[in-house]
RNA sequence: GCGGGCGUAGCUCAAUUGGUAGAGCGCCAGCCUUCCAAGCUGGCUGUUGUGGGUUCGAGUCCCAUCGCCCGCUCCA
């Protein structure tokens, strides 16, 4: 990472504290790892992203509805989801064949004479003894008799994988490959339900918006007169216990969450797979995302999880780093499966028409919210050069958002605060407001000042009343990114700058 | 989780060997301004992240804790 990307992320957070994007949460009390608040510009930032997704990937479609859960569910959820049986142990996963293993039962034996190795295994064992036997009997014939020749000889190294020694890697009982170290997941917050605090009672914070569709798949089905293929969309908050936070909000412990699950018959889960691919990456770039610094990423067989067949991360150069936005999976038939099996309650579609019953399959665009939204940030934060009043060269801090996007779409000024002019501008100011236009008025200071305070927010049209608006009831609109001004009726101002959103 | 760095006004930073905290910008009020921040006048701002300790005295030294940044690690 060079110097001055380093620096693009540290102007960034400055900007998003100074003009009121982003605050630490609980910052009086000294803040909490993790957390974060958006503030009067950044909740209109966010709540734009989420607004546009809501209504490019719902409101535009017939095949997908909306769903708003609860975050604390019946506990069983997790248990069909898998989050509760693989985050309590401590696990180790084999970075080669990615087989997932209790790291207490896992044990890495050696066996060697001087710098000589005869026999390197991992092996699934319950102690070091057994391991050890493990081991030998998994060997082949000519490696045991050379172990029984050099018996005497022989340094025998055996550890747990939890356990292993400082430099020590583990080897992978199936395919010999390197494991991780030893982690105890335990990244779904833990709450209890009701006044008693036993165990008849844990409930955990929903980790992903996910399962609460698939649990709510069988209720839409029923009563939106909906077939597959078709979708169920979510935004929502979601909680994960991370090991550490880091990136400013990219990596928070309390986020948000903006998921489809898609559910299809299997022989097209192919086919719409590589649609919502293409149609997720296609929204972040239409929204301002420059594709050079967006990417679409399809994951290598042995990088996908245990319940995907196919997935690709749509990813984004951060200044510290090329990270997710969002992940499309294919799913499979997995997660209805599970919540069959852990509930008994069927949930195969019926076919009237060509009499099959069947487990729909499920692609699943999982998009971060706040990622999305620290992405916007960094790919709006701009520094170039704007004359002062004296036509010298000055530099500039500008938030070049997309329209549709920019937390406050137009700011109204007079431009001396005398002769009539700051109530005309509070007029079109109010007329704006009354249109929906998220508008900004300001008659404060010199007029400079204000289009740059402007410009750090991200505002992509100002509007200034001066003397020949009093003649002929036209203002000057200006354009926050190449600085030039039209000039316009009053009274087309709040259609001129819809039309900007429109495009 | 490990290692390193850091924490002083809203922001960027100062404060000699420990001697009762200061500047610029911003912000607010007013003036001046007929179009792109640094014209004028005046004003506000801090339990120096928090809690202990050493000391006659701590922003400065010690301990703990919280948070932020960087690198590793991690990220079903």
């Amino acid at each position: 990472m060079s110097e001055n990307t380093g620096d693009l992320m540290e102007k960034l957070v400055a900007l998003c504290k100074r003009r009121g994007f982003i605050f630490q949460s609980s910052e009086i009390y000294g803040g909490i790892n993790g957390f974060w608040d958006y503030g009067p510009l950044g909740v209109e930032l966010k709540r734009n992203i989420k607004d546009a997704w809501w209504r490019d990937v719902v409101l535009r479609r017939d095949d997908m509805v909306g769903l708003d859960c609860s975050i604390i569910m019946n506990p069983k959820v997790w248990e069909a989801s898998g989050h509760v049986v693989n985050f309590n142990d401590p696990l180790v996963d084999c970075k080669k064949c990615k087989a997932r293993f209790r790291a207490d039962k896992v044990f890495t034996v050696i066996a060697a004479e001087g710098e000589n190795v005869l026999l390197s295994v991992g092996a699934e064992a319950d102690d070091e003894e057994h391991a050890r036997l493990a081991a030998t009997n998994a060997a082949n014939s000519k490696t045991r008799r050379r172990l029984e020749d050099h018996a005497q000889k022989l340094v025998w190294t055996v550890f747990r994988a939890d356990k292993a020694p400082q430099g020590r890697s583990n080897i992978c009982p199936l395919c010999g490959g390197e494991l991780t170290d030893a982690r105890k997941f335990n990244m779904m917050f833990k709450t209890f339900v009701g006044a008693m605090e036993d165990s008849s009672s844990v409930a955990y914070l929903r980790p992903e918006t996910a399962q609460g569709i698939f649990a709510n798949y069988k209720n839409v089905l029923d009563t939106q007169r909906i077939r597959p293929p078709f979708g169920i969309a979510q935004i929502g908050k979601s909680f994960r216990n991370e090991i550490n936070p880091r990136n400013f909000t990219f990596r928070s412990r309390e986020f948000e969450q903006m998921e489809i699950e898609f559910f299809c018959h299997p022989s097209e889960a192919d086919k719409w797979y590589a649609y919502w691919r293409d149609e997720r990456y296609k929204w972040y770039i239409d929204l301002g995302l420059k594709s050079d610094k967006l990417r679409l990423r399809p994951h290598e067989t042995d990088e996908l999880a245990h319940y995907a067949r196919a997935c690709a991360d749509i990813e984004y150069s951060f200044p510290f780093g090329v990270s997710e936005l969002e992940g499309v999976a294919n799913r499979t038939d997995f997660d209805l499966t599970q919540h069959q099996k852990f509930s008994g309650k069927d949930m195969n579609f019926f076919d009237d028409e060509t009499k099959e019953r069947y487990i729909p399959y499920v692609i699943e665009p999982s998009g971060g919210c706040d990622r999305a939204t620290l992405a916007f940030l960094c790919e709006a934060y701009t520094e170039d050069m704007a004359p002062d009043e004296k036509g010298v060269m000055q530099a500039r801090t500008v938030m070049k958002f997309h329209p549709r996007l920019a937390p406050v779409k137009l700011a109204v000024f007079p431009l001396v605060k005398k002769e009539g002019m700051p109530e005309v501008a509070a007029g079109i100011h109010n007329e704006a407001k009354k249109a929906g236009l998220a508008s900004f008025y300001d008659e404060k200071g010199a007029v400079g000042r204000r289009y740059r305070r402007q410009d750090e927010a991200g505002t992509p049209f100002c509007v200034t009343v001066d003397g020949q608006t009093l003649q002929d009831q036209t203002v000057t609109i200006r354009d926050r990114d190449s600085l030039k001004q039209d000039r316009i009726a009053a009274a087309k101002v709040v259609q001129y700058v819809q039309d900007a959103l429109a495009k």
